[in-house]
DNA sequence: CCAGGTTTTCGCCTTAGAATCGAAAACATG
DNA sequence: CATGTTTTCGATTCTAAGGCGAAAACCTGG
């Protein structure tokens, strides 16, 4: 603790997860230079003096990969792997960070959004990373409302529905999903309803997300203090 | 990430916690040297330059604070903040350790179990770092089978109802948690029998968790996929 | 204006899992 | 053997989610 540590490298790393066309993706730029060239890697970069992890990512983000708009950040693991990358040792910070839906920021020449069901070769142990954070939203989205950073401010329920498809890689009940997402006080109706598509249809309601700060809905999903005592 | 990363101290802390005399505790050593001269602090130390950051906390346990019997280690968080501790800047690594309750490992002079309830002045950021432990090793008493690192090899569902308790912070109900632990198949008795305390009582059965590897019950315990598709 | 098609919405029923309660079982002691 | 203590088990209730189908609200084409 007062002894002096040993010269190891901090870099800061964000798996940027959309659900675009209805698939889950993540951002990737394919490197340039050696080692691992033409491999895909996540977005990040060295960690400065002056910066704690969470603060150099968000600004990494907005600055290098023009994402003012990513609506949720979070902490997901350090790598430390003593050969994790080659040459002189680095550990990674990495992050689980979203984006809605409705937006397609600009992005740099060389990324692009990969479908986590079928990653490209990825350079160093970034795949592993990417399916880490792919898994913890997974099981986020079931017991907290972390889905309002997946979606617009305003949406309907077959939208959210395809979102959360997207995302959980299987169907989901739109009738079940609002149920759920209403009992538990997390979806409002905004009032206002959206034109049916060319085929016609119903229109359909539109609704927010109650309250845009991540809650765990149910902290303890099963072993729940006695009545008298919540 | 080519680029030399700036010369950031690393160590890695331990959360090691324990149901003790009914409570939830955390094992801190008081410090003899400033900065924080007197406080409380968690066991841990420096990164060495040839150690991942798990390998390095249990190596440190074992060595340090003759723990060979910590039944379980996860990654909790990054601490990072700049002016985290004084001096040359340290990034730390926090893990969350158990020990099960039946053990009373030796420990150095100057450690002791503290009530994670009623904490000591803390040095550093320890103290947020403690109570992050607490609050990851409640939730995931109640969706994994974490319980079983608290737990001694055989135990009566009385014991585990107070190991239980104790952790969460409130009374469980043994019937509910007998229950809700066989349905989910992590719980099976072992034949045998204890015999009745001083003042008698029906002999209590010994039970053992059917699997020792920290399993997620049920991942996504709300939006499940369809029947068909499990 | 009406028939047929499409999408959304709502209500009802079933299922799953957990909380609660109380009685019975199995021991001790005096 | 009566009484007290602790464990164990079963029955019932409660909460929340899953599944299904009908009704609602729109479209288009004849």
């Amino acid at each position: 603790m007062g002894d002096r540590t040993t010269g190891i490298g901090h870099e800061v790393l964000a798996a940027v997860l959309q659900v675009r066309q209805g698939t889950l993706r993540v951002l990737l730029w394919q490197r340039a230079l050696e080692p691992h060239s033409g491999r895909w890697s996540l977005p990040g970069g060295a960690l400065p003096a002056d910066e704690d992890v969470e603060t150099s990512i968000r600004r990494q983000l907005a600055e290098k990969v023009d994402l003012g708009q990513v609506s949720h950040v979070e902490q997901l693991a350090v790598f430390s792997a003593v050969d994790r990358v080659p040459g002189p040792r680095v550990i990674g910070t990495a992050f689980l960070c979203l984006v809605p839906s409705h937006l397609d920021p600009e992005v740099p020449e060389d990324t692009s959004w990969h479908p986590l069901a079928d990653l490209p070769a990825t350079a160093f142990d970034h795949r592993a990373i990417a399916l880490r954070a792919r898994d913890r939203l997974r099981a986020k989205l079931s017991y907290t409302n972390i889905g309002f950073a997946l979606a617009p401010p305003a949406f309907t329920i077959s939208a959210l529905r395809e979102l959360y498809s997207g995302a959980l890689g299987y169907r989901v009940s739109a009738t079940n999903l609002q149920r759920v997402l209403t009992r538990r006080g997390l979806l409002e109706p905004t009032g206002s309803t959206t034109k049916p598509g060319p085929a016609g249809g119903r229109p359909a309601a539109q609704f927010r997300f109650a309250d845009s700060r991540m809650a765990v809905t149910d902290a303890f999903a099963v072993l729940k203090p006695p009545a008298d005592q919540r």
